[in-house]
RNA sequence: GCGCCCGUAGCUCAGCUGGAUAGAGCAACAGCCUCCGAAGCUGUAGGUCACACGUUCGAAUCGUGUCGGGCGCACCA
């Protein structure tokens, strides 16, 4: 069969027929059209394809839509899969498929490909390893986990090949902070530090929770007497500096506390399914100094220059993102001398990449981590074993050659970036993205996507029930903000056991004949599946205002509710004593046409049409870096499942022909609905 | 002050590159379990798509402005 025969499910036959037209308004009108719209009519009476296109012409034409539709029809007519072309309304193109023969198809599996060639690296969760993982943090990890999954290959798709990467910022100030807690507030030393880690394992208690404690208290400490403020604040600055130096007692702690939080990070995110393949630090961008080689070419670029004037003298700057420079000139003058002179005043907008002390800034560091990303910044990392998944290795970055390289090519050659980052963090991200520009690494900075999310808050009812006590001026918001330095907000840990609690709970009830480890397991995957679920479902700019009694819903527009169906479908096949593989295979002998034109069977019909777009939405869904648009989808799936569920009893059918049909029905709903909860990271319980 | 995001049903949100009577879930009300498990289904009610202009055959969608809300604009990360 040729390939062309082969792939033709909903987005391969909008492909044909996209193409099709295209040719047709050429030949016929000499009309060439950049895009050609191809969408859902509203109703499954329009049939499944409607072409707006004769409107589009009829300016360009100077003729009525109906009559450039009319002239239209007749020649789409002979589309292979098209069964019928009507005009409709006042000059839509509407056309009907081949039902049986797209059911067919379908039941054989046959659907277009999404992939391509090129390394892919996704980063996410970055979380700082100084306090437990929160909710914020967990909408963060699982917009990228999630994300991760629809592009990488698997039984459905060739995908692309990629990468996913957590960065640590473990010479941070917020390591400081907690080294600071641990050193001047807790009064230890290293070796004490080292007991206490051991105290905590041993007496079972969490790392990450007592830091998140502490990490309050330090917060709350430096600013407690006014007096001491600027002494307090030096020490962390000192702190700070230690610690990024190395080779110390003080670095020494805050490696240890750094690597031990991380652990816990990993521990909770595994419990949702989320895995890295490699773990970067930033002291071993410092160490390697990534920083330097990328300064030398930024500086031989023009991009990065030395200020001689103004209120940034003595740093080095880079011009603005989107801004254009307050001298009248187009940026800097000429090097003179090894430093660039201003053409007309200083440019008081640029951003700062070299502090006057020499340090570097955040964004310095981050332009350089960037080139490495894109295999531009001629050096790697060294790299050595972290942790071992199920599946996979897991690494992390070292500063000591280790001979040893993840894939035989380490992780900094990609074609193309995802950084799941808070949209806080916009204006650097793009700044980044205009260091690459300006080092002429235009197609680069094409590829890089920054995909932003707004952060999670609480809601004020939620605050309360943390026993946090609300100001007016709070009580008033639709949010109340998350503070790691106070110490407020959910911990991540805390609600999945909170999640799987509540399923527990449903589950006991209604399965008390089924074993311990398995009612645990059911509910671990339906607490999961909800939480997933719920920080999916709202579109990436969606401020999500956390309440737990929302996210411990389980029904309606839920995970649990997709689920449901997907378990309703395999209790089917349980029960007739059918394979789910064999009533697809069952269904290619016979002929369905008729029944599934007839007005009982377009019920069916539409099971079918909304599974085909799988494809359709993924590739939607992966374009616009958009995984709410999947999970929106998943609930589709469901509810026109659990519709087709009550509509048609399949157990109790007599006919045979049509009990073929609605088997395969059920089998193609969970089929496609299992692989779309799978992108989303959730997974189908075996009873619910 | 400048930049970015947002304003759609009582509440929480969808609405793709403009297109057919603006859609879900929750909450409310009325029904449906001797029938593939009711974490489900059916029905009712609920909207001047913040507002005003503009572009267009056509605007929730694009443009400008106003009002209201959020977030950024550090020699912090």
């Amino acid at each position: 069969m040729p390939p062309l025969l082969r792939e033709r499910m909903y987005r391969k036959l909008q492909q044909t027929i996209q193409a099709k037209i295209q040719s047709l308004l050429v030949e016929r009108y000499g009309v060439e059209l950049a895009t050609l719209v191809v969408e859902l009519p509203p109703k499954i009476e329009f049939g499944e394809m409607a072409l707006p296109v004769a409107f589009e012409l009829a300016k360009r034409l100077k003729k009525a839509p109906r009559m450039i539709a009319q002239e239209l029809a007749p020649l789409l007519a002979g589309i292979e899969g098209v069964a019928s072309v009507d005009v409709a309304g006042a000059g839509y193109l509407n056309l009907k498929l081949d039902r049986g023969d797209v059911v067919k198809r379908m039941a054989a599996d046959e659907h277009a490909a999404v992939g391509g060639a090129g390394f892919r690296l996704v980063e996410h969760t970055s979380i700082n390893p100084n306090k437990a993982a929160h909710v914020g943090h967990l909408r963060n990890a699982i917009l990228g986990d999630s994300f991760a999954r629809m592009l990488k290959r698997d039984e459905y798709k060739p995908g692309w090949e990629i990468g996913v990467q957590n960065y640590i910022d473990n010479t941070g100030v917020q390591v400081a902070d907690i080294v600071v807690g641990v050193t001047t507030l807790e009064g230890m030393d290293l070796d004490r530090v080292k007991e206490w880690m051991q105290e905590l394992f041993e007496s079972n208690q969490r790392l990450d929770y007592a830091c998140w404690d502490l990490y309050a208290r330090v917060s709350q400490w430096y600013d407690s007497d006014p007096a001491l403020a600027v002494e307090r604040k030096k020490l962390r600055i000192d702190t700070l500096h230690k610690i990024e130096e190395g080779n110390n007692d003080t670095a020494t702690i805050a490696d240890l506390i750094a690597t031990g939080v991380l652990r816990r990070h990993l521990e909770t995110m595994e419990r949702l399914g989320i895995e890295y393949d490699f773990l970067p630090r930033e002291s071993e961008i410092l160490h390697l100094d990534f920083w330097n080689t990328a300064r030398e070419l930024m500086i031989a670029k023009g991009v990065l220059y030395f200020e001689s004037e103004g209120k940034n003298k003595g740093c080095w700057v880079m011009r603005r993102a989107g801004v254009a420079p307050a001298g009248l000139g187009d940026g800097p003058g000429p090097e003179v001398n090894g430093e660039l002179t201003p053409s007309d005043g200083p440019d008081e907008d640029a951003k700062i990449l070299v502090r006057s002390s020499g340090t570097v800034t955040y964004v310095g560091k981050d332009i350089a981590y960037h080139l490495w990303k894109f295999g531009l910044l001629g050096k790697d990392f060294f790299y050595a074993p972290f942790h071992q998944y199920a599946s996979h290795m897991c690494w992390t970055s070292t500063d000591k050659p280790t001979g040893q390289l993840p894939d035989g090519k380490g992780f900094g050659h990609a074609d193309a970036i995802y950084n799941v980052i808070d949209s806080r963090q916009d204006d650097p991200q793009t700044q980044v993205k205009e260091a690459l520009r300006g080092l002429g690494y235009e197609a680069e900075s094409e590829r890089y996507t920054h995909l932003n999310y707004a952060f999670v808050g609480l809601t004020a009812r939620t605050a309360e029930e943390l026993g946090y006590t609300l100001t007016d001026e709070e009580r008033a918001k639709n949010f109340i903000e998350v503070s790691g330095r106070k110490g407020f907000g959910v911990k991540a840990d805390d609600l999945i056991d909170r999640m799987i609690a509540a399923a527990r709970t449903e589950v006991d009830a209604r399965h008390p004949e089924l074993e311990d480890a398995e009612r645990a397991e059911i509910a671990k995957t339906i607490g999961v599946g909800a939480l997933r679920f719920f920080l999916l479902r709202f579109t990436r700019t969606t401020l999500i205002a956390f309440d737990f009694k929302d996210a411990l819903s389980f029904d309606g527009e839920t995970g649990p509710y997709a689920q449901y169906a997907a378990v309703r479908a395999a209790n089917i096949f349980r029960k007739a004593g059918v394979e789910a593989e064999a009533a697809l295979v069952a269904v290619q002998s016979g002929d369905y046409a008729a029944l599934l034109a007839s007005e009982e069977g377009t019920s069916v019909w539409e099971m079918w049409l909304a599974a085909s777009r799988v494809s359709t939405v993924l590739e939607q869904a992966i374009a616009a870096a958009e995984p709410a648009i999947l999970a929106r989808y998943a609930f589709q799936l469901a509810q026109q499942f659990n519709n087709f569920y009550h509509r048609h009893h399949i157990l109790t059918e007599t006919d045979e022909t049509r009990k073929t049909l609605l088997l395969a029905t059920a089998a193609v709903a969970r089929r496609e609905l299992v692989r779309v909860l799978g992108w989303l990271g959730i997974g189908v319980p075996s009873a619910m």
